[in-house]
DNA sequence: TTCCGGGGAG
DNA sequence: CTCCCCGGAA
């Protein structure tokens, strides 16, 4: 087995161990086997991040372990105060509409028949990252029009053309590549229409945990897992929501707080999280000076106004990440 | 005008 | 870590 595949199957073996095991659960030793795993491999990524002392003023919540027999049972209490926080989420959305709310990939297709419809959030996904809702809506509608939105045709239409279809989406040409060749993959091995499971979502290129979690919550309307992006690993972070394994520092990759959410955030805010969070983030949370003065949530939020405004980044001294 | 981010691959 | 691409912000 090369790297490529080890790294993959490694991913897969984070992701199918998840189990919703909330506020409470037990959990055999592997599971501590696994985050070392995970650490090791994500122990690189140490780029931008202020490196030092992170004062989380908020609660700490560090997980406690208690060995029984031959069991570990990892209890994780959810932060204090988070289903205020969420509530006052809920109610800044439901004023005022983010981009994602009329754009979002959950969109795509929705007046096809379920096998096209699946497809077509695939493909909407594919195409999502990186690149903004509104842009990524037309490009669906485009292949749409194109009569693309199905595996044959899209397979029997060259990459040049694909790509040119799809050119206002960022990284247009190895999408475009992407695109086919999993539309090969589930003309080939899955009758045309998309894998349903992570493992086989995640062995397509182009697809990774974020856009695996939320093809199968959006196409399958199965959840396996959050799916976090850059909206939901920052703002999870600002609220203090969660933790590096066995720290109270924050998580430094999506995947990190993919796994810290999930073992308290009750399953049915799974699915609901992604769009609540992206909006709430492309409107007031945003990444640079977030608007806490009109935030909903700025007093109970613990980072509000702590990082408004820090103009100069090089000048920016380190070791004083918000809160 | 420069620069940065974003999901994933390599 | 860099690369892919481009819009939006500094």
């Amino acid at each position: 087995m090369n790297s490529v595949e080890r790294k993959r199957l490694n991913r897969v073996l984070e992701v199918n161990d998840e189990h919703p095991k909330q506020q409470v659960g037990a959990v055999p030793d592997i599971d501590d086997f696994r985050y070392v795993k995970t650490e090791a491999k994500t122990a690189v990524s140490t780029k931008r991040v202020p490196a030092s002392s992170n004062k989380n003023s908020s609660p700490v919540r560090l997980e406690k372990k208690i060995r029984v027999s031959s069991v570990v049972k990892v209890e994780v209490a959810a932060p204090e105060n988070w289903e205020a926080v969420l509530e006052g989420i809920k109610n800044i959305r439901l004023s005022g509409q983010a981009p994602v709310d009329t754009k979002g990939c959950e969109k795509a297709g929705s007046l096809l028949p379920p096998k096209e419809r699946r497809f077509a959030v695939l493909i909407s996904t594919m195409m999502s990252s990186q690149t903004k809702d509104e842009v990524t809506h037309a490009a669906v509608e485009c292949l749409g029009e194109n009569g693309l939105l199905d595996p044959d045709a899209i397979v029997r239409t060259d990459e040049a053309t694909l790509a040119n279809l799809i050119k206002p989406v960022g990284f247009y040409q190895r999408k475009a590549q992407f695109i086919k060749e999993a539309s090969r993959i589930c003309l080939e091995r899955f009758g045309g229409d998309i894998p349903d499971t992570l493992t086989d979502l995640l062995a397509l290129k182009g697809v990774g945990p974020k856009m695996a979690h939320l093809v199968m919550s959006i196409a399958w309307k199965n959840t396996q897992g959050i799916c976090v992006d850059t909206h939901v690993h920052r703002i999870s972070n600002r609220l203090g929501w969660v933790f590096r394994e066995g720290t109270k520092q924050k998580t430094t990759t999506p995947e990190q707080t993919r796994m810290s959410l999930e073992k308290w955030l009750p399953k049915d805010e799974w699915e609901p999280i992604n769009p609540l969070l992206v909006g709430f983030g492309q409107t007031i949370c945003t990444p640079l000076r977030p608007k806490c003065g009109s935030c909903g949530i700025n007093t109970i939020c613990p980072s509000a106004f702590k990082e408004a405004s820090s103009p100069n980044p090089k000048q920016k001294k380190r070791g004083l990440g918000p809160t």
